[in-house]
DNA sequence: CTGAAAGCGCTTACAG
DNA sequence: CTGAAAGCGCTTACAG
């Protein structure tokens, strides 16, 4: 039923060979010749199986994208940036969902890894990109180190200690650049709600280095750090709300604070509600930025400051590294930090 | 590096063709070789690439869904149950996005016609899965009835017509559900914001079958259908903020109403957004019910009553529809309707 | 019970 | 300038 290159060959009263030869340009044909096979092609629409293609090669022009969920939009933009940039490639996208939280238990760790052993040893694809905790990052190390191709971006920052291709936010800047604003705006005592700082027993950088740079920007300002102000949440919406609870409740015998830093747009969320619970008004009351730039911010009111990722171009990226390690077996692991920008909604004003 | 049947079968001693008996389970192999290969296949974590199985059956094991994009979740939780179902498949999928919006321009329907036949005609899908609208609609009927197999999830009513496999959302019932829920509460003047009715020269069933829904609810309760109770908008949150804006403009000279049915979730939002300009509140002085349950009606407040619609099942049904064709070749066409699901919440009470 | 051979749709040396 | 042949990794008649 479909075309292949056989019946334009017996078309054109050729061989297959030639046909190939027209059809990836190279050069020693006939212009008589090519000028027919090409108006054969055009006529039947017959465009080769990049499959098949490949088949000879060894390869499949097929790479795969793996990651966790689709839920929230981090996941779901990248995934947009990864198919815009392929469909101008000769690649086509294989797409694979775990479908597993994060955090993940040791079981969907368990189920997470064969699934990837699976997608590996099938050799289906001829690169991947992750955007997946997994438990065994060595032997993913190894993997890329025997020429797997293989990228990663990094949403909560699992991957970056290790040798590996990693496209990642710059959350210690972004963070930075958040509680700056605050300062900026004359707030002087910012509370903080932190991510999980460590999961098992590997710290999450992506938490880890939000606090960082609201330590940073409290120290350029000469503000003192203040252990009292710090609460630790799990980026859900739920410990947003608990959080901002256990920071009031402490502040009524120390000395308050009139802004707050929530390490993702969730937990600010949940803060929002905690406060309008309470009877604080944001922002009057109470100045709050978020983290993600995810869409319901620009809904709820008052539409919440946040710091945006640039997800859909470093899904592009990684398709770049991708490709470039498939085609160029270059192994050189890069790491690529990209910039966040601050995003100033109606959730901030002037103390 | 990757091992093949062929590594198998030196490292067993015996010949490729006895490794795929075994691998298929195939019976007439020997007890003793059969469990050796099956030990040699478990140390090595040999998988089979599926497209390799499929070469010789000029199929691909592959199936791809091709969509318009990822923005609002319908699509997202329809590649989700796609996604879901198909990993206990033998199949993988291939993601194909034309990103463009809809309604789409005619420039945009040429682009995406031209990815379509590129898509098909590469020949790299045993099968697709399309949520995504076409202007030549004739020609996937016409394929669909040479074989290919096809299977449309119809997130705009635009392929119901056509005889080809559709998934579909009972658009209809929705309506009613969510209009018999206003009556029931006591609301006798009921305004409602439909979708656009026509795109191009073509009906918008999805548009046309709730605003059905929403006469028959009133006749069935013998309240009277008034035209003045009816605004035209477009999906969009800006169509709601002005449609409900003209409606209430109207209805200062006519006699009122007290209940908002939206066409979907986003044209509620922005008809709540005006009501609360103009100093009406919800539900206090205006029960509003939406349609779609996007995840935003949850942190909205008031939260947004409205009607749910099954996407991922109805995505994971497109797959069985879909290898049933690719493996039977059953071409009998069917249309099936999801039933919805009324979700209240606090923007509708009691009149 | 087991294997050699052909074939799926391409590309790539190689020969002419 | 052009084509026959081998090969990529599987399965499927067919032969033994």
């Amino acid at each position: 039923m479909r075309l292949t290159i056989n019946d334009i060959a017996k078309r054109a009263g050729v061989s297959s060979t030639t046909v190939s030869r027209v059809i990836n340009n190279k050069p020693d044909v006939d212009t008589k010749t090519r000028e027919n096979i090409l108006k054969i092609i055009e006529e039947t629409n017959y465009v080769p199986n990049p499959i098949m293609i490949g088949l000879g090669k060894s390869k499949t022009n097929l790479v795969g994208f793996f990651t966790y969920n689709l839920v929230g939009p981090f996941r779901v933009e990248a995934l947009r940036g990864i198919s815009e940039r392929l469909s101008s490639s000769q690649y086509q996208l294989l797409f694979y969902n775990s479908n597993v939280p994060f955090p993940t238990t040791p079981e969907q760790y368990e189920r997470t890894s064969r699934g990837l052993f699976e997608i590996i040893n099938k050799g289906s694809v001829d690169g991947l990109i992750m955007l997946q905790p997994v438990n065994d990052k060595t032997y993913l190390a190894e993997l890329y180190q025997q020429g797997f191709p293989l990228v990663f971006i990094d949403d909560w920052g699992y991957m970056s200690q290790f040798d590996v291709p990693v496209v990642e936010v710059d959350n210690y800047n972004g963070a930075l650049q958040a509680v700056r604003h605050l300062i900026g705006l004359g707030h002087q005592r910012i509370a903080i709600i932190t991510g999980p700082l460590e999961v098992g027993s590997s710290a999450v950088r992506t938490s880890v280095d939000r606090l960082a740079g609201y330590k940073d920007a409290l120290k350029e300002a000469g503000l003192p750090f203040d252990s009292a102000l710090v609460a630790q949440g799990d980026f859900s919406e739920e410990s947003g709300y608990s959080c901002i609870t256990a920071l009031l409740d402490r502040a009524e015998t120390a000395s308050g604070f009139t802004a707050l830093f929530a390490s993702n747009d969730l937990m600010a969320i949940g803060a929002m509600n905690a406060l309008n619970e309470r009877g604080l008004k944001v922002p009057d009351d109470m100045s709050v930025v978020g983290f993600d730039d995810i869409p319901l911010d620009a809904y709820i009111r008052p539409a919440l400051t946040t710091v945006r990722m640039p997800v859909k171009e470093m899904g592009k990226l990684a398709v770049e590294m991708l490709i470039e390690q498939i085609e160029c077996k270059t192994l050189t692991a890069k790491k690529v930090l990209f910039p966040t920008e601050l995003i100033i909604r109606a959730s901030t004003k002037p103390r």
